[in-house]
DNA sequence: CGGTTACATTGATTTATAGCAAGGACTCGA
DNA sequence: TCGAGTCCTTGCTATAAATCAATGTAACCG
């Protein structure tokens, strides 16, 4: 994400800082509040803390205790646990959309923190769970998001166990390219990689030495073309093939 | 689980389908009904339909439509997803007091077989799901399992893309050695592992030669002993600190 | 009891990926 | 424009684990 883009997103999450903030928000369909009604969409709007963070600012981590929950509105986190030798998995890129703070029974359980610039809502783990008791269509839907999130951690134990560098590689773009495209609203052949090769090493299970080759080795073979922070689809079956293989 | 325990499974779950089956579940404490006060419990009870498979049995399979949703009440189940070739990536196993059920947006999304025989409670998807929606404290008790499925699916996630067989091995012993205490009250040094050593494998990310070569190794190096269906704990410390690393 | 079967072990060899090291490309700030 | 920093790429080598191939062991059964 360039430096103009960044600012204009920062401005423009500080500019609807105001009482009516949410209503044109348009993450809110894909976010924890899409099935909010008028009433509630309105007091849940209240608990609501806009935050921003440049890029690479720590939200939490593994240890810190749970004060706050975020729901993403722009930009990338990447959440990750470390081992204490400093080997450290990613279990996630948090999109637009997004909800931080699903699994906190004790500690929140991994670290986050932004690839890119991101604004998020940020609200107080007490009073969001206040209004989730109150609110069982909020209980619901946190529960429809938390069993979406088991589906995905699950396609991705299948991934990191039983899945070579190339299908790895492959079915991180596809997938990546199908969230941007529910947050876009359109698909786009452009698969846009904020995240270093360092970060996509780290969430695959693979070095940084192999992501770089066999992205390389991609190109070489016309499946795609490597462009600045991110990639350009050329041979669309031949990944899909790869990713499901 | 040999033939004489097996029979004793199938026979007390069988004498105690009678009204009050429930009442002395010592499952129950463990499992989605726990926290079910005496009239939504029995409200519960009449939902429940009783079933008994013996070992290898499929439950479901990933393609199936969802009509039921389990309990599992003794044995044990493994849960796997596979690839077009054949690849199997165990996604878990369950034992007592687990719930099968918790992510069935489109399809179970894993297959389900038992290892052992297995007890367990049945109930229609959708009467469950009626029942869930009536009864908030169901709801709630659904959401955390759900979470805290997701915690174990982070974990196996650092597991699978930073760890090596050693390390697998040992984690995946002490987190079965704590799951079978707390579903038997007491911690005990001889570990059951009533799944092969290839379920080992496809559940771990490893080949079927390297989990027996790194098991016996380990036995060489005096961290434990080989005993049938299990392994009894000698260097427990050393264990742990490999499973922790 | 011998034969079949399923599962586990063990050894020899290969291979995908890790690890190491050097160089390249780009950004940013002085 | 230079230099420092960061990230990425590429070649070479090492190695953990996969693969291939026997062999061992125990349960079961006609």
């Amino acid at each position: 994400m360039d430096q103009t883009t960044t600012a204009a997103i920062l401005r423009d999450h500080v500019a609807c800082e105001c009482a009516d903030m949410c209503r044109h928000c348009e993450t809110r369909a894909l976010s924890v509040c899409g099935p909010l009604e008028s009433d509630d969409f309105l007091g849940l709007q209240r608990l609501n803390h806009p935050v921003t963070f440049p890029a690479r600012a720590v939200l939490f981590n593994q240890e810190s205790p749970v004060r706050h929950v975020f729901t993403i509105v722009h930009g990338v986190v990447r959440l990750y646990k470390l081992l204490p030798d400093g080997r450290r998995q990613i279990v996630g890129f948090a999109l637009p959309g997004d909800f931080l703070g699903l699994a906190l029974a004790d500690g929140y359980g991994f670290c986050a923190d932004s690839v890119t610039a991101v604004s998020a809502c940020r609200f107080s783990r007490d009073h969001f769970a206040d209004f989730a008791d109150r609110h069982p269509a909020m209980l619901r839907r946190l529960h429809d998001m938390a069993t979406h999130e088991l589906a995905l951690a699950q396609q991705q134990m299948v991934l990191l166990g039983r899945r070579d560098a190339e299908e790895k590689i492959a079915s991180f773009l596809i997938v990546l390219q199908k969230r941007w495209a529910r947050i876009t609203g359109k698909i786009s052949v452009t698969i846009d990689l904020p995240m270093g090769r360092q970060d996509i090493a780290d969430f695959l299970g693979l070095t940084i030495e192999t992501v770089s080759r066999t992205l390389n080795r991609m190109a070489r073979d016309r499946l795609l073309v490597i462009v600045p922070d991110g990639v350009r689809v050329l041979d669309a079956p031949r990944l899909e093939s790869l990713a499901s293989a």
